[in-house]
Order: C-alpha cells, then sequence, then structure tokens
DNA sequence: GCAATATTGACAATAAAATAACAAGAGTAT
DNA sequence: ATACTCTTGTTATTTTATTGTCAATATTGC
C-alpha cells in the first residue's frame, strides 16, 4: 500500500493557475520552462513551484526544467479535466442562463445535459440546444439519467432544499451560487462561488486604498 | 503615529462569510453571540474568531460575547459596505447581463452607472434602467463621471487591452471575471473571480472522490 | 451584594505553509 | 571526453496561520 500523504488545499487551489500559465506558454510555442522563468512570469517563488509540482510526481529534469507540453497534460490529469462529468444547471435565471451558456465547459470535464427552473416563461425553451425542463421533473430525470454535478443558481431561499433533494437522489458534486454555506447530510463534494464575498473583498481593498490616499495627502499638506 | 500591522488577507477573506452568519443571527432576532457558538455554527475554532475580530477592535465583552447587530454593523463598515463606489459593467455578453441584473450591489457598497458593449444589437437597448452604451464612447464617459469600478466581463483576448484602458483612464478597482491573471501598470484594485478555475477545482475534488470509491470497493471485494 | 459562571482579549504553543539551501544529475560547450 | 552550468527534488529553515491557555472582567442567579 502505498503512504500517499496527503496534498494540502492551498497547493490545489493554485494548479488551475499553473494550468492557465502552461497553456498561454503552449500558444507561445514555448516548449520547455524552468521553474525560475515560471516564477518570474507568475509572480511567486521557483521554490513553491518546484514543491507545488512535486506534491504529484517528479515532471521536471535535472538541468532542462519542464516540458511544457507535458506537465500541462499531467496538470489537466491531476484537475480530472479529461472527465465527462455529467451535469445539469437548476436555476434558469440570469446566472443561470450565464452558466449555460459557458463555452468551456466540455474543456474542464463537464457536458451540460439538462436545464432546469420553475418559471413558466423559461420551461419548454432552449438554450444550447437544452431544453428547459420544469423543477417537478428533476426527479425522474436524475433517477433515469446518470447526473454526477448539479450547478446551482436558485434564489438564496430555496438553495438548501433543493441542494439536500440533489444531493439525497445520488449526485456527487455541487458548484454553488448562492451566498451562503451548505451543509447537507450526505457525501457530495461542494465547490462554491460567492460573488458577493468577492465583491466585499474587493470593497475592501477599496476602503483601504482611499485611506491610504487620504493618509498621503494629509502627509503632504503637513510637510509643505 | 499609531503602528497598526497589516491584517493578514487570510482574515479578511472570511470576513464575509462572519458578515453572513452575521445577518442570519439577525434575521432569528439572536441579539447576542459567544464566540464559542458562533465557532459551532460556523464550523471553525471560537480562538480564530476571536483573533480575526480583535484584528479591527475589540468588539466583544467578557462573559457576554458580541452583539450581533453591533457586530455586524462593525463588520460592514471594515468591508466598505457603506460605501458608494461608481461601478460599469465592461462586455453585456451573459455574464455581463448575469451582473447587470444582481440585485445587491447597492447593498455592497456599489451602484452601477453604466454599461458597456461593443455589439450593434446590444448597444441602445436597456438592462435595469441603465442604457449601453458603445465602447467608443468608453473613454468619454469616464472623463466626464467619476467611475471607481469597472467589472469586466469581455472576451479573453480583449480582456487586458481594455483593463489597461481603463487603469490608465483613473478607474481605481476591477472586478474581473476572465481567467487571467491582470498585471496594470497602474495603482489599480484587482479582484479575480476565476469561474474556470472554481470549476477545475471542482473536478479535482470529485476526481479524488471517485478515486477514494473504486479503492474501497476493491478493499470489499478483497476482504469477501 | 456576593459567589459562581461565562466569555473575552492577549499571548503562548503548535501546526502549516512558504522559502531557502543544496547535493545530485542532466545538459551544454569546447 | 571533460569541465562547467543549469535545474531539479528534497530537506532544512523561516515565516505565517491556527489553536490552546488563562488572567481579567462582566454577567447571572440567588
Amino acid at each position: 500500500m502505498t503512504t500517499k500523504k496527503k496534498v494540502s488545499f492551498a497547493v490545489i487551489r493554485r494548479l488551475p493557475r499553473y494550468y492557465r500559465y502552461l497553456s498561454d506558454l503552449l500558444q507561445m510555442d514555448i516548449t520547455r520552462i524552468s521553474s525560475k522563468e515560471l516564477s518570474a512570469r507568475m509572480g511567486i517563488t521557483a521554490s513553491q513551484i518546484r514543491q507545488d509540482l512535486n506534491c504529484f510526481g517528479g515532471f521536471g529534469q535535472q538541468g532542462y526544467g519542464y516540458n511544457v507540453e507535458s506537465l500541462y497534460k499531467e496538470i489537466s490529469n491531476i484537475l480530472g479535466l479529461n472527465n465527462d462529468f455529467a451535469s445539469i444547471i437548476i436555476g434558469a435565471g440570469h446566472m443561470g442562463q450565464a452558466l449555460a451558456n459557458y463555452q468551456n465547459f466540455e474543456k474542464r470535464g463537464y457536458r451540460l445535459i439538462g436545464i432546469f427552473d420553475v418559471s413558466p416563461e423559461m420551461v419548454g425553451t432552449e438554450i444550447k440546444g437544452i431544453k428547459i425542463m420544469h423543477m417537478d421533473e428533476l426527479e425522474e430525470f436524475i433517477k433515469n439519467n446518470k447526473v454526477d454535478v448539479a450547478m446551482l443558481s436558485v434564489p438564496y431561499e430555496h438553495t438548501r432544499a433543493v441542494a439536500d433533494k440533489v444531493a439525497s437522489l445520488g449526485i456527487k458534486g455541487l458548484w454553488n451560487f448562492s451566498p451562503m454555506d451548505l451543509k447537507i447530510p450526505y457525501d457530495v463534494v461542494i465547490e462554491n462561488v460567492h460573488l458577493s464575498d468577492s465583491l466585499m473583498v474587493l470593497g475592501y481593498k477599496l476602503s483601504e486604498k482611499y485611506k491610504e490616499q487620504q493618509t498621503e495627502n494629509k502627509n503632504q499638506k503637513k510637510s509643505q
């Protein structure tokens, strides 16, 4: 039995970023890259890059660096981009529609197979060739189709109930857009996108910035 | 001169979460809360809560805990939610439209004053009473109106140019939805929402989960 | 009003993450 | 082929973040 130590989540969260940079390098027809050069591009230490990558294997070569294409593929595998997770969107409001129109689901390992909503105007219409079904049909749909992931863009007050329902029906992953922490009595993987939180953090940064500027102005006045 | 030590970013990122939980408590008419009880609700240690809050001041009271309403207001202030950042959305595609229809901008300290796009079909139409302008009008608009924040939901290949442009025109904050790290030669605050990264992390979690299950199945077979 | 209880804020201890250092191996130039 | 350079993977060190502890103090119940 191999005793692989668990990779820290801080490392995982950085992988997509490595992936993006490697993708850019490929676009530029750069075939090899050293941790040193990548560190300069990404603005992190070379040491961290080497240590991060080494959590998953020795992809580099001494005196040479990393082969961009093969490293790109390795990270792609680690992130499960070669998967084909059957996915549904629940909630076809503005955000749900934006998600449905997202171009890169396939590239990220997902396949959209259903969209659900309660609004009579939405139900029956199509987005990208996928007919929007009524929430009443959700249970039967999941029972008849293997669904791995549900993407939740429903109003705040309904999120918990919907999440519980799809989890109880055997869904394995949730991509949650509601500003709440889902706690579910099932073994389900959850990834949150809290836009509101992000906006608040931006607000904090901006407030700090304006405070700084005021301080600077005062100091300037003083020193004059 | 007061020597306030800089608050770590890990702490800042937790503030919106505190804010959410306090909001919920207010809704439930709970007027006081101890770090201990909050820790139970949030699934983090009481020690962390006390230390986090103490970065900004002693809001609690021995033997009593924290007053929910006043703590809520304090965090609201720290996050700058009482601000009124004049904001524009650049890119009125599906994501841009979803953003434009976001209900809580005001509650988070933002005020949407303009939307820009290049598509002839979009330009001239309105979203929530705000007329969509052509990108050609952007520069003049920013010169004539104080604009604090630009929300970028433009295609990948145009993001860098647009970001540089608005930054050069004096915008102070960017809320970026493109899957790239903006590096800008101006003093601009940037907050990224990398949906693609989030989706990849979900993919990782799911892959790990499925691996685990396979391992479990094998072990079950063995032990039979 | 007094003792018992609760709970903070500060600080110490521990754990985790990031960075630095370096031996070993591969590439490169002559 | 040899010497020299580069760059990794790994271990050691430093820094940062989290958790535990406890004196000080407010609240609560009697």
